[in-house]
RNA sequence: GGCCCUAUCGUCUAGCCUGGUCCAGGACGUCCGCUUCUCAGGCAGAAAACACCGGUUCGAAUCCGGUUAGGGCUACCA
């Protein structure tokens, strides 16, 4: 049975990074037939928080990971003592306490071993050798290097009485039977440590399969941080992104699913296969987000994209607490087909929840460069008489007014649609002021040119 | 510095394992045309890549070596 988890570290939101990681994990576990766990690997006491926590619980709800168990390494810390203990039992050779912390004793663990190298099978980089005596050289100080290759040991519990990540790692992937560990190439050079540590506590039989994901870059390739501006999964949630298209465009990141590009993560995940993930980084693209975003939210139901759209219509100041929403609605499936995130919506369509717009002098230059005032007058008056205002009658309306005036329709389309939505882009002009309703398009063809 | 990973259009990628079917396919973006009252959409096109140098081979995007470039690790962070 196919066991993976998704262990983050509660320093931080969950970015974009560790939600492609998440997503790898389950659509293995899904693809397999297995199971998910979430961990919470909340070791770092100085850093770690209960808000973000909560965040990164709420992220992988709202991308729809939803996890089969759940657990917090703080809740654990006993285990990992006694594991430490069990450890300095055996001797210095093993483990040692030094300045307050538990050390394994890498060197003579090494030491013993019959080989000097350690071979991790990775499951998407093949078999990487790593040379025991490299592993742990001495590091640059001060601008000097020290020129000494040798091992360092490594710390298992600090002198807090916390277990490094390493060692809690290690404990609760045998312990909670993880058979393949998915996760970022940052670790990849970290495991043949942790392979030490398996074999050290006796879990050498518990050693997983290991498959380290390539990274994300920025748009500029390098690595994400602040300065790309939005890193975290919320950020694009507030941002107006579906998690249905966050989820297919991450899973894109990495993984190709063959000359498919919409994908749904229940179809993705059938076909899911940790071999033909790639191995080289790929760029966080926000182009190709937006194009996702926007396929999604053209085949989304109008009802559900309703009740997205009115809580930022609130706090917009747009409606009010009484609201008509079947208006909203019906604007709704006029937008949607043209919208590329949820705010969209807001910007475009802004114009039927106040009571005036006001033109720029570029429209308003626009508008006087051929003065339209008596045909605008004239539509205003004939709209106004209407009984029913619906896309038929004011199409009708319309059109008998332009072939009177011997005009092309045209010529008065883009005036008239300028006055009403201060905008020279939108939706067709007859389904315009339908939803804009008779009230406003009557008053804002009459005050188009007293402006 | 040391060790490790990686390298196909601007970007995400297919192809690479099992060399010839690849003068390299798809998508985003860009540009162009058609459709419509505008925009979007839809439809139809275009430009655009095997990092470099050697080797193996009748033949290399595909195999091997090196170079260069990018990334990662090198914490009592995870």
């Amino acid at each position: 049975m196919v066991k993976v988890r998704f262990a983050p570290s509660p320093t931080g939101n969950l970015h974009i990074g560790g939600a492609r990681t998440a997503l790898f994990n389950w659509m293995y576990a899904k693809a397999q037939g297995g199971q998910f766990v979430l961990r919470v690997e909340d070791t770092d006491l100085e850093r770690s928080k209960p808000e973000y926590e909560a965040e990164i619980m709420n992220s992988m709800a709202w991308l729809g990971l939803t996890w089969d168990e759940f657990y917090k390494q703080s809740d654990r810390f006993a285990i990992y003592k006694e594991q430490a203990e069990k450890l300095l039992g055996q001797g210095e050779e093993v483990a040692y306490k030094k300045d307050g912390a538990i050390f394994l004793n890498i060197k003579a663990l090494s030491r013993r071993r019959p080989k000097q190298e350690i071979f991790v099978d990775d499951l998407i980089r093949g078999r990487v050798q790593f040379d025991l005596m490299f592993l742990y050289s001495e590091h640059e100080k001060d601008g000097v290097v020290s020129g000494e290759k040798e091992l360092r040991d490594e710390v298992l519990v600090k002198s807090d009485g916390a277990p490094t990540y390493s060692f809690a790692c290690v404990i609760d992937d045998a312990m909670m039977g993880i058979t393949h560990v998915i996760r970022g190439e940052d670790h990849l050079t970290n495991t043949p440590k942790q392979v030490l540590m398996y074999e050290a506590l006796g879990f050498g039989d518990k050693v997983p399969k290991f498959a380290h994901l390539p990274m994300i870059m920025g748009e500029d390739g390098t690595r994400m941080s602040k300065r790309h501006g939005a890193t975290a999964v919320s950020d694009y949630r507030k941002m107006g992104f579906l998690p249905e298209a966050l989820v297919n465009y991450l899973m894109l990141l990495g993984w190709s699913p063959g000359n498919e590009e919409i994908l749904p993560l229940k179809n993705a995940c059938t076909k899911f296969s940790i071999k033909k993930v790639n191995k080289s980084a790929a760029q966080f693209g926000m182009e190709k987000l937006r194009w996702i975003n926007a396929q999604y939210i053209k085949k989304a139901d109008v009802l559900t994209l309703t009740d997205l759209i009115v809580p930022m219509l609130k706090d917009a100041g747009l409606i009010g607490e009484t609201y008509d929403r079947g208006r909203i609605e019906v604007a709704i499936g006029l937008f949607k087909g043209r919208m590329s995130t949820l705010p969209d919506f807001l910007e475009r369509a802004g114009f039927l929840f106040t009571k005036d717009i006001s033109l720029t002098d570029e429209m308003k230059a626009e508008l006087a460069a051929k003065d339209m005032s008596a045909a605008f007058a004239l539509l205003a008056d004939r709209l106004a008489q209407a009984t029913v205002f619906d896309i038929a009658t004011t199409e009708k309306v319309f059109r008998d007014l332009v072939a009177e005036l011997g005009i092309a329709s045209g010529e008065l389309v883009h005036p008239v649609r300028l006055a009403l939505s201060a905008s020279a882009i939108g939706p067709g002009l007859f389904e315009t002021m339908a939803v804009l309703g008779k009230d406003l398009t009557v008053a804002r063809l009459r005050s188009a040119y007293l402006k």
